[in-house]
DNA sequence: GTTGGCCTTGACGCCTGCGTCAAGGTCTAC
DNA sequence: GTAGACCTTGACGCAGGCGTCAAGGCCAAC
């Protein structure tokens, strides 16, 4: 007995939008039955889908990233990622990870290379300004007398 | 005596291109005065300050994050980041990486365990095949005898 | 005068993952 | 019978930073 949702409550159940599940059909990665009227209906299978594709994405993976998990749950295995296709984008995502992650150190490097230098510059202003500033107030003391 | 260049020449110096050099100028970042016949002139302040913008979009600012350093540089400071206004976007960019750094490491961290997980059931599976392999290879040689 | 290289503005395309609006169909409840 | 909640498809918009094409102007060299 295969409880039957429409497109509304799929998406509130998966936390998601009705647009989203309609772009997702549109991409082909979650396809959808018709009722007898044209509407969308889904089954509890398609809400494992749904959750997979969810969960992925808060991972950052692209939609595309995620259809062989969601392949893979359609060909019945237990889960997404039993399949290799999903093993091997595993695998490319944590080295599009890593070197993500590289590279965002190596800027964070340099612009605080940048900020420090730029502070010294303006630290070296203040103190010129200082080393004028008694000047400036002996110059008014003088100008007071 | 300042030597006068177009677009062409300009983009060529800082390394880009014609196109992007008339986008900075429609968002007002990068204006250009003109020759009589209507041909952008440039001079050579502006390759400094096409050169700040460059420096920074190789660090991941936006267009609109270099801004503040541009006009520091228009109003004849010596540095593009000899303002505040530049100094608070380096503060703002630096937190932004940091946060981006960690996350990415959160992430990292969480497929990684997933890819693990999802390793491990493999094997385990693999390691039922095998248990059933020796079967089958001496089911062979049954048969081949 | 004409070829060729550079310049001009305008406008659409791309990419991702939808948001949002429009015009209209379906079904339930009163 | 009609209000209201849900559904349908289609189509445009957005964000960022340009790429790319179109149609035409300017200028130097041959």
């Amino acid at each position: 007995m295969v409880r039957i949702v429409r497109i509304g409550e799929l998406a509130q159940q998966a936390g998601t939008t009705t647009r989203a599940l309609r772009y997702y059909e549109q991409l082909g990665l979650l396809p959808a039955r018709r009722a007898g009227n044209g509407y969308r209906a889904y089954g509890e299978e398609d809400l494992r889908l749904l959750r997979q594709i969810r969960t992925l994405q808060d991972f950052g993976f692209g939609l595309e990233e995620t259809r062989p998990f969601v392949e893979c749950l359609q060909a019945g295995h237990p889960e997404g990622d039993s399949c290799p296709a999903s093993l091997e984008v595993y695998r490319r995502k944590l080295a599009e990870l890593d070197e993500c992650i590289g590279r965002l150190q190596e800027v964070r490097t340099r612009v605080a290379e940048q900020y420090a230098r730029a502070e010294r510059a303006r630290e070296d202003l203040a103190a010129e300004a200082a080393d004028r500033a008694p000047q400036c107030e002996l110059a008014i003391e003088w100008e007071e007398r």
